[in-house]
DNA sequence: GTGAAAGCGCTAACAA
DNA sequence: TTGTTAGCGCTTTCAC
């Protein structure tokens, strides 16, 4: 593997016997080039591996045709789903995308944010892990485009928001259980810092409201979804001297999380009995559990789209005012959720 | 959203008082310059909110700090998985990563890599979609490092690979249904012209022949993991004169296809009865189906870090001839897999 | 300890 | 149709 320097425009040119500039018109398909001439230069393109040096090109067009995309961890199902559609959205824009997970740390996700601003992107598309986003503002000022997705920006920040309908769907599936006779629902849900698990334990509460059931504190447990808390919290709640008959789950992986910890707690949800479950958020396999899992669909990669989508709306130039988009759930029963109160 | 020029290291100079050349080492931690002078620049910097551009320093120095990493498929819990160990050794070593999944299609694998080329990514690694890499030849002589991983790079080309023991894993996967009393062992596996369902076949043959068992095409279907195609496959199996009893899949997406038409074929494996299965990949709730199903499990974020650490490896300069590492696979025996021929 | 000048590889603006 | 010149924002080299 030799180290050869890498050709430039002007090795080409200097092999075509033209100027620099003429290489540029056709490597950018300019037009006013003499059709021999440019054959001449394509062969010395072709013959020496030319490949135009994009850097070199962003730093002269102030331009990088780059986004970045700061989500939670691309490992989960929910992310990797939204990436992809990232992606497709970026390519078919002509762009790349830099991709990183915060791991729910907001020092990384500003860490993440800042070193994709240091290399020009265009465009931004955040997953926010933090609450506040100030350190933002500068870049977006310096003209760098920000969309916001899944949660929306800290307070001072005027940017495209994409979220999905969460309190609504989290208030269908909690309906849901309690049009099929349940009263004492219970609530798993995420670290309450968190937006979105915010955003459903209200969806929750509304419709408990809604149907006249009183809200009770001792139904709802709120916390990273790890097995130990969710194994704990589980044990407490059937232990309750009035247990609930009824889960909701308030995100995928807390909704797998608390169903292995039912397994070892010999409550799970079957044909026969125990606790009737809705979780937020459609999983692989969800239809081949049994009894199936009921569940609030949220359309991962719907939500990439949708952002990246405003995002390369912005790029293009439109200058409409920042737009809060909400996209709705859908509610798939399959079993779980429509188990009657023991 | 005024757009305002974005300050440079001019601007900075300009507003300290000293020349660009301070600023420049002061922004890189350079040593000899006066405190009093540094304090200054720094405070210059805060009040403009400066940020030092990548791409111009890059341009410089002849390297990015960036990396590119192409897979087939970000959605795919094995390729996110992957994606983020890549992540995460990248950051550690100051490198961010452009992520681009080609959707098994070797033109757009191609287009991929040479665009990360183009931007002069330092490095490269590929899940490669096609057989014929020659197009990187040029790349890896102008200084490019590439490491391909889960597949190996086509002919000619010699870098650094790593790989699982897909031939081995398949060959235990099998053997442990034999061991079971399985003697009628169909084999269901990917589209044959990617190397590892080719790898995963020879394994199942090895372990048929090491049993003294005789390798019967009726019992094999290679093809994509569509519903559809996985679904006729298993009827045709099913209904052949002596069907099998036992049926190994050739990865996680096949697996759990294959379990949602035996499902609907009403041939799913259960504690009574039914096809025993050994699926190769493990995947999420496969512990929790009834039976939980048998694999035999890779590490994908194990091979995203070897991967990943063999290119930083390379980066920082070392030159031993290229590696080829073999990771091994693990299997988890949880049920599906220990059922007794019917 | 500090700075002036050159140049990384390209495109924009303007000749010829 | 072609070429020349300047300069994007930075680091490198060398001078003071």
């Amino acid at each position: 593997m030799a180290e050869s320097r890498r050709p430039t425009m002007n090795d080409v040119a200097a092999r075509a016997g033209v100027a620099l500039k003429t290489v540029s018109r056709v490597v950018n398909d300019e037009p006013g080039v003499n059709a021999a001439t440019a054959e001449r230069v394509r062969h010395a393109i072709a013959l020496l591996g030319y490949r135009r040096n994009e850097g070199a090109r962003d730093l002269r067009r102030g331009r990088t045709a780059s986004i970045g995309l700061v989500i939670e961890d691309v490992a989960d199902p929910f992310y990797s789903g939204l990436s992809r559609a990232v992606e497709d959205v970026a390519l078919g824009n002509g762009s790349l995308v830099f991709t990183g997970s915060s791991g729910e740390d907001p020092g990384r996700e500003r860490e993440l944010v800042l070193a994709f601003c240091a290399r020009r992107v265009d465009g931004l598309i955040i997953v926010p892990a933090g609450a506040d986003h100030g350190y933002l503002a500068p870049e977006l000022t310096a003209g760098i485009r920000a969309v916001f997705a899944d949660r929306p920006a800290g307070p001072g920040l005027d940017v495209d928001t994409v979220l999905c309908d969460n309190a609504g769907g989290a208030g269908a599936g909690t309906a849901h259980l309690i049009g099929h006779g349940h009263r004492r629902v219970a609530f798993l849900g995420d670290n309450p810092a968190i937006f979105t698990a915010e955003e459903r334990l209200r969806g929750y509460r509304d419709a408990l409201a809604a149907a006249g059931l009183p809200y009770d504190p001792a139904l709802v447990a709120m916390g990273t979804p790890e097995q130990a808390r969710v194994h704990a919290d589980l044990t407490r709640l059937l232990a309750l001297p009035d247990p609930p008959t009824a889960l909701f789950t308030g995100n995928g992986r807390t909704t797998v999380t608390a169903l292995r910890a039912l397994e070892s707690l010999g409550a799970r949800p079957s044909a026969t009995g125990g606790l009737a479950i809705v979780g937020f958020d459609d999983f692989e396999l969800a239809d081949l559990l049994t009894p199936a899992v009921t569940v609030v669909a949220q359309d991962p990669a719907g939500l990439g789209r949708a952002a990246a989508g405003l995002l390369f709306r912005r790029l293009a130039g439109d200058a409409v005012p920042p737009e809060r988009l909400l996209l709705p759930t859908r509610l798939i029963p399959r079993g779980s959720g429509e188990l009657p109160p023991g």
